[in-house]
DNA sequence: CTTGAAAGAAGACCGCG
DNA sequence: CGCGGTCTTCTTTCAAG
C-alpha cells in the first residue's frame, strides 16, 4: 500500500475518467501547474499505483462475438499442477484472462471465440486437453458493465 | 463486424503491446509516416474498433487487498428484474464489473474490498440488499494474468 | 513556477492506383 | 475517391533553471 493524499486521488480519478488526458488537462482541473501534475503522474507510475493504460478493444467489431466463462476445477492439485496448467493455457491466444481463484473452482477463464462453432473448436482442441482439468463449468456473456471503482 | 486489412491489424497489435505509443513510433515500426499511422489509429477510433484507452490501476496499491467474485443468481425473472438489480449494483463502488451471463449464474460481479472485514461489510449491507438475488456464490481471486487475445 | 528544446498531434495539400 | 507521403503548425512533454 502506497500512500497517496487527496490531490493525487483526484488524479487517479480525472486519470480513470480519462486516461488520454494530458497533464496540462488534469492541472487545469486541479488547479495545478502542468509540471506539478505531470511529476504527481509520473511518481504514481513510479510508485506502480498506475500500472499503466491498455487499449479497450471491442471484440465484436473485430469479428469476435462469443465470450465465455469458464470454471475450471483441477484434479490434481499439487504446486506442479498449478504450474502446468498455467504454462499451457498461456498458449492458447483465445484466452484473455487467467484467474486464480479460491473457491468452488480453481482458475476461471475468458475465452474469445468468433462464433460457438469456432468456440466448439477451441474447447475441445485447446481447452479440454489442458492438464489436470477435472471439470469444467460454461457461463456465455450477455452484456458486460465496467465500472472505475473505488479510488480511496 | 469492421473490415480490418493486415496494416489494421499490425497497428492494433502495436497498440495493444503498448497503448502509449505515438502515432509516429507505430508508423516507423510499420514502414508508414507518422500521419498515415495517425489517419489509421483515428480511423479504427472513429469506427468503434478501439473503444478507448483505460487507466490500469494497483488495486492493492490503493490499499484495496480483496477482490472477490460473486456468481448471482435471481429468484424472479421478469425483464423488469434485471433492470432494478443492474440498476442497484451500478450504485455500488466497490462493484467493478457487472457481467450478465447465460449459464449457472445470472449475474457475475467483480467487487474489491480493502480487507476481509471491510468485505464483510460490502456483502452484508450492499450485495445481501439488492433486490432478486435467490443465490450467491464467492471465489477470491489469488492472481490474474491478463493476455492481448486474438486480433484477427 | 517559468522557460525552452524536442517530440507528437493533426491539419492542408499533392500524387498515385 | 481510397490511401499514402511531405510539409507545416500547434500542443505537449519533460528536463533544467
Amino acid at each position: 500500500m502506497i500512500e497517496t493524499d487527496e490531490t493525487d486521488r483526484a488524479i487517479l480519478r480525472a486519470l480513470v475518467d480519462n486516461a488520454d488526458a494530458s497533464a496540462g488537462e488534469i492541472g487545469r482541473a486541479l488547479g495545478l501547474s502542468q509540471p506539478a501534475a505531470w511529476r504527481r503522474i509520473r511518481r504514481l507510475r513510479e510508485a506502480g499505483v498506475i500500472r499503466g493504460t491498455r487499449l479497450d478493444l471491442d471484440a465484436e467489431k473485430l469479428g469476435f462475438g462469443v465470450t465465455v466463462f469458464l470454471g475450471v476445477k483441477l484434479g490434481t492439485k499439487g504446486q506442479a499442477s498449478l504450474g502446468d496448467f498455467e504454462r499451457a493455457v498461456s498458449a492458447i491466444p483465445e484466452v484473455q484472462t487467467v484467474e486464480h481463484i479460491l473457491g468452488m473452482y480453481d482458475y476461471r477463464l475468458r475465452v474469445v471465440a468468433r462464433d460457438l462453432p469456432d468456440f466448439e473448436r477451441v474447447l475441445r482442441r485447446r481447452i479440454m486437453t489442458l492438464p489436470g482439468v477435472a471439470s469444467l463449468d460454461a457461463n456465455v456473456l450477455l452484456s458486460e458493465e465496467r465500472r472505475p471503482g473505488p479510488i480511496g
